[in-house]
DNA sequence: CCGCCTCGAGTTCT
DNA sequence: CTCGAGGCGG
């Protein structure tokens, strides 16, 4: 080796020329879209740039042309015509549709020795790309586009994260196209609209609108600063430098060995069959709300690629491969109206009142907008088409107002002065996002504080729902829970769809929750900041419903988890008139409470906090929480370092995840069982 | 006083 | 499930 020359000072010059054109023609084209330079012009002067910092890298500054990506926005969004045809895939929604593709294939090959492998791996939500790499390096990415035409993406691409600018040989083939999903995983998504939002843009419907939008930006720049990632599905041209794989889940392997960045281990599957490929489908779709990333279904190819060339493809998808599509869980629809609901509190609640949308299996028609500031924030109004998600909580939220298809100005959702329910005045506390109707006697309070009383965790009076409680109210004069003790079955037959036999069940479960335990009937008194816990508390401490309601505010607080706030809260409830002529009547009524039991303090579970996730095979959550607090343990619905113990079942996600995280124990519901002994 | 933890309340549909 | 807020330990 030679000792390394120090560079002439022509060279220094040149070097120092050559970066400041080529910063002066990056910028032109990045920020002035005004091009003095050819793309050609352009490559040899950086190609000259780079002999030089090769020859002294010295020369090489941190902040050199040559240290940037080498990919230029020139081409950026000019047509790429793909060297095979990106097709897309016929899609399946159920597993009859699936084992009908299977049984299709086979009658097309009809070959005797037909035996499919299938992988299966998700179908992430995102924006398809194509990659490729000529002797090893990245030359063009580009969109799906038409299938046949994409725009080009490179300088884009070249920016997101995990991809590969050049392969390593001689593994890599000369020529090598990858094909892939840019996608954004929920948690960036979701951090980054609310950076979009603070900064007063436009945020994104959903994870692929935003990984969409990233790769349409002028400035790659800006491309580079999104969350984008990539997961490689499958190749387009690959000429294999030495043996090729025979299967595409060798070729995956292959694929990782390159660097590029494929679905993980765990969410890939190779099956031997049909029925092996619709389980791990099925498996996937279970595991949904727990990925990453947003899955729209499953792919499903047949893994060899023998078989595959013997069925190629119709016009516009291959044969050897599905998409199997989950129910949507997103949609878009139109706002009918705006109404304002009140509940039991009396608070009032926006809902936005949409054209029927079906959803993962149910059909959406309301959507509450939880307050007016929500209402405010979307800018939304009546007319106004909304993209709707229906997430793993079930509940469907609006995420996105579609402003550029409102037709006409809609006027803005007047928020009442007055109940829409009853007319009172309506009360708007300063310090709280929610205003309130301000009447008790309120129908919509009255129904709500009465279904709250006979719901299954309070008095469990089964029968009383939504339907019964509005009549009763409405047509009966029921004002308070006493009145249900009041109730004659004369009385409920005259209701609609009420015969001898379901006012007799009904009256049977009124008279069976005079007796229900003391933690039960706290509840459904809808004391302010009384729920089910501090109820349970309350009930444990004073033992008999004569103790709790004469209790002092001292008293109170002398009960663990009740603080000022609640003490008061409870106090004025029983001090309130009105409060003490219901609960009179219905101490008269012959409702009384069963007396608590202290808490064991021998229990196996004695001081300790369990956390059940998932699904349980043998008993429900209500059940298994009963058992804990029966072995003087706490029942809790969060995982903090506080928790002894989480049980976990199937289908556990993000709690599993951090009792790990936190190092917290974690049994199986078999486990469990031992430890309570049954 | 702050930060963690937990609770209460609202939430859709069949 | 999520938000906001009450309770309480440090």
């Amino acid at each position: 080796m030679s000792k390394p020359v120090p560079p002439p000072d022509t060279a220094r010059r040149r070097a120092e020329e050559l970066r400041a054109d080529l910063r002066d023609a990056d910028e032109r084209y990045h920020q002035k879209d005004d091009p003095h330079l050819s793309d050609f012009e352009y490559d040899q002067l950086k190609d000259e740039l780079v002999t030089l910092e090769d020859r002294w890298p010295e020369l090489r500054t941190p902040d050199s042309p040559t240290q940037a990506v080498g990919f230029r926005a020139s081409s950026l969004f000019a047509p790429v015509v793909h060297r095979e045809p990106m097709l897309s895939l016929e899609k399946v929604n159920s597993r009859d549709d699936f084992l009908a593709w299977r049984k299709s294939m086979a009658d097309f090959d009809a070959g005797a020795d037909f035996a499919p492998r299938f992988t299966v791996e998700p179908k992430v939500d995102g924006v398809a790309v194509e990659l490729v790499y000529e002797r090893g390096r990245l030359k063009v990415a580009s969109t799906r586009g038409d299938g046949t035409t994409g725009e080009d993406i490179t300088a884009n691409v070249a920016r997101v994260a995990g991809v590969p600018h050049a392969l390593s040989m001689p593994s890599a083939p000369d020529v090598f196209e990858v094909r892939g999903e840019v996608y954004v995983t929920k948690a960036d998504f979701l951090e980054w609209n609310e950076r979009l939002l603070a900064e007063g843009g436009e945020t994104k419907a959903n994870p692929r609108n935003f990984a969409a939008g990233s790769l349409k930006q002028k400035d790659p720049e800006e491309t580079a600063r999104r969350p984008l990632r990539l997961l490689v599905y499958g190749l387009g041209v690959a000429n294999w430098a030495s043996s090729a794989p025979a299967s595409w889940h060798e070729a995956r392997e292959r694929l990782r060995a390159l660097a590029f960045p494929v679905v993980p281990d765990e969410l890939f599957t190779l099956a031997d069959d049909e029925n092996a490929a619709a389980a791990a489908v099925a498996s996937l779709e279970a595991r949904r709300d727990d990925l990453a990333f947003e899955i729209d279904g499953a792919v499903i190819k047949v893994d060899q690629y023998d078989l595959q060339r013997r069925l190629g493809a119709r016009s516009r998808s291959p044969r050897w491969a599905v998409a199997y599509k989950f129910p949507p869980r997103e949609g878009r629809t139109v706002v009918r109206a705006i109404e304002v609901s009140v509940g039991r509190t009396g608070a009032l609640t926006p809902v936005a009142v949409v054209e029927p949308l079906p959803l993962g299996g149910v059909t959406i028609t309301n959507i509450s907008l939880h307050n007016r500031q929500e209402v405010e924030r979307l800018d939304l109004r009546v007319g106004d088409t909304v993209m709707i998600v229906r997430a793993g909580d079930v509940i469907p939220h609006v995420t996105k107002v579609l402003h550029e298809l409102r037709t006409g100005d809609p006027p803005k959702l007047a928020w009442p002065e007055h109940c829409p329910v009853c007319g009172a005045t309506v009360d708007a506390p300063a310090d709280e996002p929610l205003s309130y109707c301000t009447n008790l006697a309120c129908p919509s309070q009255v129904k709500g504080r009465l279904f709250h009383f006979g719901s299954r965790r309070a008095m469990d009076i089964e029968g009383l729902g939504e339907k019964l409680i509005a009549q009763l109210v409405e047509t009966k004069g029921v004002a308070d829970p006493a009145a249900l003790y009041r109730l004659t079955a004369a009385e409920l037959v005259e209701l609609e769809r009420m015969g001898e036999k379901s006012a007799a069940t009904l009256l049977e479960q009124i008279e069976a929750s005079k007796r229900r335990p003391l933690a039960r009937f706290l509840n459904a008194l809808g004391i302010p900041n009384v729920g089910e816990s501090t109820a349970r508390d309350l009930a444990r401490h004073f033992g008999t419903f004569a103790r709790v309601r004469a209790a002092t505010v001292e008293q109170l607080l002398e009960v663990p988890e009740v603080g000022d706030v609640t003490a008061t809260s409870v106090r004025l409830f029983f001090d309130e008139e009105r409060n003490v002529r219901v609960l009179d009547a219905m101490l008269a009524a012959g409702v009384d409470p069963l007396p608590e039991e202290a808490a064991k303090t021998d229990g196996v579970f004695a001081g300790k906090t369990v956390v059940f996730t998932g699904n349980l095979e043998t008993m429900t959550r209500d059940e298994a929480e009963e058992i804990v607090r029966k072995l003087g343990g706490k029942a809790s619905g969060s995982v903090s370092k506080k928790t002894s113990l989480v049980v976990a079942g199937p289908g556990a996600g993000s709690k599993l995840e951090k009792a790990r995280e936190l190092k917290v124990a974690v049994a199986d519901e078999a486990e469990f069982r031992r430890m309570a002994r049954i």
